[in-house]
RNA sequence: GGGCCUCUAGCUCAGUCGGUAGAGCAACGGACUUUUAAUCCGUGGGUCGUCGGUUCGAUCCCGACGGGGCCCA
């Protein structure tokens, strides 16, 4: 990592820092502000560039106007000085600076005090140049912000690293950066649109938890000191939107964040969003249908298509309905050999052995067949496939499946390899709940910290009678990621770094 | 958790078979009234991630630590 101070000592800073630093001060010792409260600005670059599309070579409309825009490229010469401001969302004008418009003063001082990366406004003449481009001639200009540090080179990508570490500036300089930034609320919309469509109820539940549950995560301990005693960052929202449906809130959704403490990577953030949602009276299908609703509608409301064109120009199709796999019929196939909910601990040990997979004794049987289905089909589904029938003892909180013993009605959304979206038939079984929460907290009494514990109001909640329904959750970035192609850090605006200075 | 790669100027990167370093862009000074990564002339800028070790001498070799990346479980 780069060595740029994060917090400059005056002295002993990097030639470039010190100048600008210097210029401020400069600026200032000649009672001109560097930071003033507000500049002349009649419109933005976007309605320029609308409103005066197309204009001829050399013209000269008449019309003044004031603009601002951030300096990415400046050309001074002897007499006629050029720049590009750009704005937001990366539209751009030039901005012109003549001897004869704005004087010899002011020309001096636009060529030593301002700099790349500086934000200006310009008041002047809008004009196209003798090459055609679309310009602002100025009378006047002023300062709306002077930059301390330098940009980073424009012609050359910053390392993955810098990007992270400093959208902001990832932002200013690079167009995927920006349209990235604005895809994500774009999805949002689209699935809040879908679910609003159906007359789902958007709700926001606890993310500070007495006892996090509603999924196998480790979550993330702190403390609260008003009421003296230990809280946590929720892991899923699931158990509270269940007593919403026991409320009789019959179609609930909420997306926010999820926070689980566990490893951090291409595909994993400590952090994600979440989107889950229940339907009373509807089932395993009809949530597999809803889930197919919302990623589609997604492709199409931001791209046009169900056919999505990644960020390395590969092409995947997302329309139509989807293929199904049973997961016991996959692990059969991978492991050559019958595997269904009944066989046995040992032999599945000795698959798990011969394909090369390192057990955890804490894994339980169903446990057990997920990870080799992981290991021999899972990175291969790379064509939207549900992945159907669950082992029952790692699904806690789902209902057995109405005809396959030892398993559950649930499905995993696979996509480009890896898991998007899950949905069940929810257990609405009280006395049956009860019953799997608390062999859940014996396997936590034995050592395995992602088990649930018993949520007794939660069980309470189901005593007073939870209604048929199907149940879902999907990652937000993963769907970002499914849509784009791109890694989870690329698909939230501030992931977690480390520091760069302790 | 294990393995591999990586950290050099503001940014992106070269490089030194061990003798304290270079390019492009950026910056600074100068020339230029139509530039588009402007051009031309000149100049400066570095604790080579940190701390140890080996050595006459370490940015380079070795070790530990820290940051980043990739692969595996």
């Amino acid at each position: 990592m780069s060595q740029t101070p994060i917090s400059p000592e005056e002295d002993d800073l990097p030639e470039q820092l010190r100048i600008r630093r210097e210029k401020r001060a400069n600026l200032l010792a000649r009672d001109i502000e560097p930071y003033p409260v507000s500049v002349p600005r009649t419109k933005s670059l976007t309605m320029i560039r609308q409103t005066y599309e197309g204009l001829a070579i050399d013209v000269a409309t008449g019309d003044i106007e004031s603009v601002s825009g951030r300096i990415i490229f400046k050309r001074d010469t002897g007499k006629l000085c050029f720049a590009t401001l750009r704005e937001g969302d990366g539209t751009t004008l030039q901005a012109m600076i003549s001897l004869d418009k704005v004087g010899e003063d002011s020309l001096a001082s636009w060529k030593s005090d301002i700099d790349l990366g500086d934000i200006v406004s310009v008041t002047g003449e809008i004009i196209t140049s003798k090459r055609g481009e679309l310009s602002i001639l100025a009378n006047d200009w002023t300062l709306a912000s002077k930059a301390l540090r330098p940009l980073p080179n424009e012609h050359k990508p910053m390392s993955e690293e810098t990007r992270v570490r400093m959208r902001y500036v990832d932002l200013i300089l690079r167009p995927e950066a920006r349209s990235n930034a604005r895809l994500r609320p774009a999805v949002m919309r689209s699935l809040r649109d879908t679910y609003h469509e159906r007359e789902y109820l958007e709700v926001e539940t606890p993310m500070l938890q007495v006892q996090p549950g509603g999924a196998a995560a480790r979550p993330f301990k702190t403390y609260s000191n008003a009421y003296d005693m230990d809280l946590f960052l929720r892991i899923a929202p699931e158990l509270f939107l269940k007593r919403c449906v026991v409320g009789g809130i019959e179609r609930v959704f909420e997306i926010n964040r999820n926070f689980r403490n566990e490893g951090a990577d291409s595909s994993h953030s400590p952090e994600f969003a979440m989107i889950e949602s229940y339907e009373a009276y509807g089932d395993w299908l009809t949530v597999a249908e809803l889930t197919r609703a919302l990623i589609q509608n997604s492709a199409m409301d931001v791209f046009g298509s169900h056919v999505v064109r990644h960020h390395d120009g590969r092409e995947s199709d997302l329309g139509g309905t989807w293929k199904e796999i049973s997961l016991f019929d996959a692990i059969s196939e991978g492991v050559g050999e019958p595997v269904t909910a009944q066989t046995s601990m040992e032999d599945l040990k000795k698959f798990a052995v011969k394909l090369g997979i390192k057990i955890d004794p804490n894994w339980i049987k169903g446990k057990l067949a997920e990870e080799i289905f992981e290991h021999v089909t899972a990175g291969k589904l790379n064509e939207p496939t549900f992945v159907m029938g669950f082992p029952t003892d790692n699904a806690p909180l789902v209902r057995a499946h109405r005809t396959i013993p030892g398993v559950v009605e649930k499905w995993d959304l696979y996509v480009d390899g890896f898991e998007l979206a899950t949905g069940y038939s929810e257990l609405i079984d009280p006395v049956i709940q009860r019953e799997r929460l608390v062999e859940q907290g014996r396997l936590g009494a034995k050592g395995d910290v992602e088990a649930m514990s018993v949520d007794e109001d939660f069980l309470r909640a189901m005593e007073f009678g939870m209604p048929p329904m199907g149940g879902m959750g999907m990652g937000v970035d993963r769907l970002l990621m499914a849509l784009t192609g791109l890694g989870i850090r690329e698909t939230i605006l501030f992931p977690l770094v480390k520091p760069e200075i302790d």
